[in-house]
RNA sequence: GGGGAGGUUCCCGAGUGGCCAAAGGGGACAGACUGUAAAUCUGUUGGCUCAGCCUUCGCAGGUUCGAAUCCUGCUCUCCCCA
C-alpha cells in the first residue's frame, strides 16, 4: 500500500511555487497564501475543484493542461474534486452560430464520464478524486430555486463577459440558457464548498461567477485560477473538429510525428504546460537548435503516456521515415480484385486502394505529379494499371503509401 | 405583434435570369524550398464511364427554353420598434 504524502508536509512556498507556475490568472496571490497558510496549519490541504464537461469524451493535450496541474496539487496533498455537469450539459449549450447541441441523455453522460475517468486516469489517480455530478443538486432545485438563482446576476454583468460582447458584435445568436451556465458552474462551487477552483483562461468568468456566490452564501470565496489554453498544430485554437489536436490516447507514434509537426513558436508554451523539465534545461533547449528542442519535447509528452521506450522507439522512427525519408514499417497491402478484370485506371486504383478521397481526387494527384509507381512519377491520369506481377509500391504525395498485390 | 436584413460549396464571403461547379480569402492537399516546421513561390480543392455528363447555393413547390439569382409557402438567424 503506498502512502500518500499529507499538505503540511510541504512548506508553504513549494505549494504556492506548483499553483503558481505556468499559471495565467490567479485571483488572488494573498487569498491563496493566507488560506494555505491557515490549513497547513491545521495540517490540511485544499478542496480544488475542477469541471468537466460530459458532452464530449475525446481529449486532447490541450486538456492535458489542467489535469497535469491538478496532478502536481494531488501530489502535494490537496483534495481533487471533478464536478460532472451532466445538469448543465443537458440544459444543451449553443455554442456560437452552430446549431444547438444535442441534449444528452442519463446514459450518453454515464459513457461520456466513463471514457473521460479512463483517459484522465493516464495522469490523475483517480482513486483519490472525488467525483460529483451536480445533478445531485440540481435535480432537487425546482422552478423557484432556479428563479432565485438568476437574481443573483443581472443582465448587465453577464453581458460583460467577452464571448457575449463579441457575439452580439457580431450578430450571432446568443441563447437565454447560456445565461444559466455560469451561475450553475458557480453554485457547484457551494455546493462542493470549494477553496479553489482551476479552469482554462476562456473559464475566468464562470469561475468568477462562483467566487460572488459562495460570498454570499457567506463562504470563503473561492481562489481562482487558470490554465492557458493552447493552440494546435497548425496555430489555430486546438479542436478535435479542425483536425490539429493531438489526442490522449493517440499511439506513441501518431503523437510523436504530430508534435514534430508543431509550430516553432508554440515550444514554449507546450514545454511549461506539458511537460515537466526543469526551467533552466528548459531555457537550453530552447536555446539551442530548434529540431532538438522540438524532438526533446516529443520525447517528453509521448513518453508520458507510452513510456520512454516507445517514446524512444516512435522518434526514431520519425528520423527514419521523415528526416531520411524511408518507407515506415507496417504498410497496408491492398490486394487486387477480381472484379477489377486485367488493368483498372490509375485515378479508380488510387481510390480502391483508399489512398485517395475519389477517382476524381486521384486524377488531380497525378496530375499535381504526386503518384509514384515504385518510385516512378506516374502523371498520365489516362492511363491504366495492369494487374502487378509483383508487390507494387504506391505512394500519393509524402504520407500516403500502400502496396498493391497481384 | 410591426418593420427591415439575411441563410451560397469544409469555413468566411462575392454572386440578382444564361459567360456559374459558382469571384476572393482561410483551411486542406500537392509540387519546389527546408531543420521536422514556419515563411515564400506554384498548382489543386463536388462526383463520374471526364474535351462530355450528373449533383450542389436553407426546405418545398411554381414561372421560364434556361434559376443560386424571379414568384409562393414554410423554416431558421440577426437588427430596429412595441
Amino acid at each position: 500500500m503506498q502512502t500518500h504524502k499529507q499538505a503540511s508536509d510541504f512548506s508553504l512556498e513549494e505549494h504556492l511555487a506548483a499553483f503558481e507556475r505556468g499559471c495565467v490568472d490567479l485571483v488572488d496571490k494573498k487569498d491563496l497564501s493566507k488560506l494555505l497558510e491557515s490549513r497547513l496549519a491545521k495540517g490540511q490541504g485544499l478542496r480544488v475543484k475542477f469541471g468537466m464537461d460530459p458532452s464530449s469524451a475525446d481529449l486532447h493535450i490541450g486538456h492535458s493542461i489542467p489535469l497535469l496541474k491538478l496532478r502536481d496539487l494531488q501530489a502535494l496533498g490537496h483534495t481533487i474534486v471533478l464536478i460532472v455537469g451532466d445538469s448543465t450539459a443537458m440544459v444543451g449549450d449553443p455554442t456560437g452560430r452552430s446549431k444547438l447541441r444535442p441534449v444528452l441523455t442519463r446514459e450518453e453522460v454515464d459513457e461520456n464520464l466513463r471514457t473521460y475517468v479512463e483517459q484522465a486516469a493516464l495522469i490523475l489517480d483517480m482513486e483519490r478524486v472525488e467525483v460529483r455530478r451536480n445533478s445531485e443538486w440540481f435535480d432537487s432545485l425546482n422552478f423557484e430555486g432556479l428563479l432565485k438563482l438568476c437574481t443573483r446576476m443581472t443582465v448587465a454583468q453577464m453581458i460583460e463577459r467577452d464571448t457575449f460582447q463579441t457575439r452580439m458584435e457580431a450578430g450571432e445568436p446568443i441563447g437565454i440558457n447560456e445565461f444559466l451556465y455560469p451561475l450553475m458552474q458557480g453554485w457547484d462551487s457551494v455546493e462542493v464548498k470549494a477553496d479553489v477552483e482551476l479552469g482554462g483562461t476562456d473559464q475566468l468568468f464562470n469561475l468568477l461567477v462562483g467566487r460572488r456566490l459562495q460570498g454570499q452564501e457567506e463562504q470563503r470565496p473561492q481562489v481562482v485560477f487558470t490554465t492557458p489554453l493552447i493552440n494546435g498544430l497548425d496555430g489555430r485554437k486546438m479542436s478535435k473538429s479542425y483536425g490539429n489536436a493531438v489526442g490522449l490516447k493517440d499511439d506513441a507514434r501518431t503523437m510523436t510525428f504530430a508534435i514534430m509537426r508543431l509550430d516553432d513558436t508554440a515550444m514554449p508554451v507546450w514545454f511549461t504546460q506539458l511537460t515537466r523539465v526543469p526551467d533552466s534545461e528548459m531555457a537550453t533547449l530552447l536555446a539551442g537548435h530548434p529540431r532538438e528542442a522540438k524532438a526533446r519535447l516529443a520525447f517528453e509528452v509521448t513518453a508520458g503516456y507510452h513510456g520512454e521506450e516507445a517514446a524512444r522507439e516512435a522518434a526514431q522512427a520519425f528520423d527514419r521515415e521523415v528526416r531520411d525519408k524511408q518507407l515506415p514499417d507496417d504498410i497496408a497491402t491492398t490486394e487486387w480484385q477480381d472484379d477489377w478484370g486485367d488493368a483498372l485506371p490509375l485515378p479508380n486504383l488510387l481510390s480502391q486502394m483508399g489512398l485517395v478521397q475519389s477517382t476524381s481526387d486521384g486524377r488531380r494527384m497525378i496530375q499535381q505529379g504526386a503518384v509514384r509507381f515504385d518510385g516512378e512519377v506516374q502523371s498520365d491520369a489516362r492511363a491504366t494499371c495492369a494487374r502487378p506481377a509483383e508487390r507494387l509500391l504506391v505512394q500519393v504525395g509524402k504520407k500516403r503509401v500502400g502496396y498493391l498485390a497481384g
